[in-house]
RNA sequence: GGGUAGGUUGAGCAGGUGGUGAGCUCCGCUGACUGUAGAUCAGCCGUCUUCGACUGUGGGGGUUCGAUUCCCUCCCUGCCCA
């Protein structure tokens, strides 16, 4: 592919346009390696592979950039040895731009095998129970040496249901490591975002969002979300950060989102750029994401359905096999299963931000919301409670 | 024909030498999953009128207040010997 660099001196180059549509916005995101059209949707590669797919199934559905992890590739194999192999770019096969995660969200998932305190975060890690010690000046460093084009700033986010103190604490901890990060930077080549925290409260998030807006990034994310809080709470969240956000030009990344309902709910209040595990994981249990809606194809009556996974989809899973052949995959526990599931999904959530794009073009953005609640409501409808402070 | 070890809920097992065997792993059925400790996890998995009840330890018979357990007999399977 052609690689675009970045057309000032910045590391990374944004432009968009408002569009009619609420504050949904259309645009582009120039990275060292190559081009983003926005929305857009970044699979997740943690461990320097997006599970089940190589660099050339990930192109084939679409894919134009992807996240990877400095917790896990900073224990396996190593930010060093990446670094000695020629970066992650070239380590994993993938020549297209990359995010990669702080290990913030590893501060959160794995709470009982970590300790935090200002300066940062000790793990025992999940691999070997060795001591491993995250700061966000080595967040940085480890970022820097695998070399994506976008490093993310370590931040503590925590279930927003906690009592509002604890809330603060971790967010004004999150303010400060974003600063810290900024001064520990040494690429002019790497984008740098900033996270916002805050829960689901109003004036915490737009405190953070002032905090975080306030700062020379190259790029604002939005944290803490779809850990637990209702669909609601995320919409009202978002609303709050859009509007402290005001006019800033940066691209704005939702971290960790979502479902097919969420990007609607997401893109609508501004939102760039998305990244989610829900499209791969869920694959790999079964679970398929189709024009009909979420299809179990591990339950019984798909053993003798002869059709493709997804009449409206052209993917290698939907143009060559049937729904029962997948059904028997999954039940012998074949390794293609999990591959062809994957390359659907994957396709799928492609293809859907690919049309959200287009109609945000043409004005029927709330045509196709329609069309796709009414096939994913049900599921999403079964919501969680607000959360209650406890 | 003789000897010997067995026969437990779809499969494979555990347990049980007189006082309620529905316990495990597969398989099967369903659900969950949101900046991946996840090819994971959870529930169900004899029957029914399902917060409970009933049935079930190869078949039949016997002893006993009570049998999966003790006795008799038959059937089936593995192995050994003829």
């Amino acid at each position: 592919m052609t690689a675009h660099p970045p057309t000032d001196s910045r590391p990374v180059a944004f432009s968009f346009r408002q569009t009619r549509t609420r504050r949904a916005r259309l645009g582009r995101l120039l990275t060292p390696h190559g081009a983003v059209d926005t929305p857009q949707f970044m699979p997740v590669g943690t461990q320097a592979t997006v599970k089940a797919l190589t660099p050339g199934d990930l192109r084939a559905a679409g894919a134009q950039m992807i996240l990877g992890n400095t917790y896990h590739l900073s224990l396996r194999p190593t930010a060093e040895r990446i670094a000695r192999l020629g970066g992650l770019h070239r380590f994993m096969g993938w020549d297209g731009p990359i995010l990669t995660d702080s290990g913030g969200f590893q501060v959160f998932s794995l709470a009982h095998l970590r300790r935090v305190d200002d300066d940062g975060v000790t793990f025992a890690s999940h691999l070997d129970g060795a001591e491993q010690r995250l700061t966000p000046e080595r967040a940085i460093e480890i970022q820097e040496l695998l070399g994506s084009d976008v490093a993310m700033t370590l931040d503590q986010l925590v279930d927003p249901g906690l009592p509002a103190s604890e809330v603060t604490a971790a967010m004004e901890r999150t303010h400060r490591w974003a600063e810290r990060s900024i001064g520990a930077r040494s690429r002019r080549d790497q984008a740098l975002f900033g996270i916002i925290q805050g829960g689901v409260d109003p004036a915490l998030r737009r405190a953070s969002t002032a905090a975080i807006a306030g700062l020379p990034f190259d790029g604002i994310a939005v944290g803490g979300l779809s850990v637990g809080e209702s669909k609601a709470e995320m919409a009202a969240t978002l609303d709050v950060v859009g509007e402290a956000l005001g006019d800033d030009p940066r691209v704005r990344y939702l971290m960790g989102v979502g479902s097919p309902l969420d990007f609607f709910t997401a893109v609508e209040r501004g939102i760039d750029l998305f990244d989610c595990v829900l499209p791969t994981r869920v694959a790999r249990n079964g679970q398929l994401w189709t024009s009909e809606g979420r299809l179990n194809l591990r339950n019984a009556r798909f053993q003798d359905d002869p059709g493709p996974i997804d009449p409206a989809c052209a993917c290698e899973a939907c143009a060559n096999h049937s729904r029962a052949y997948l059904a028997h995959l999954f039940r012998a526990g074949e390794l293609l299963a999990y591959r062809l599931a994957s390359v659907h999904n994957v396709t799928y959530t492609l293809s859907l931000m690919a049309n959200i794009r287009s109609v945000l073009a043409d004005g029927t953005f709330d045509a196709l919301r329609e069309s796709v609640a009414a096939r994913y409501e049900r599921a999403d409808r079964a919501d969680k409670p607000p959360l209650r402070r406890r």
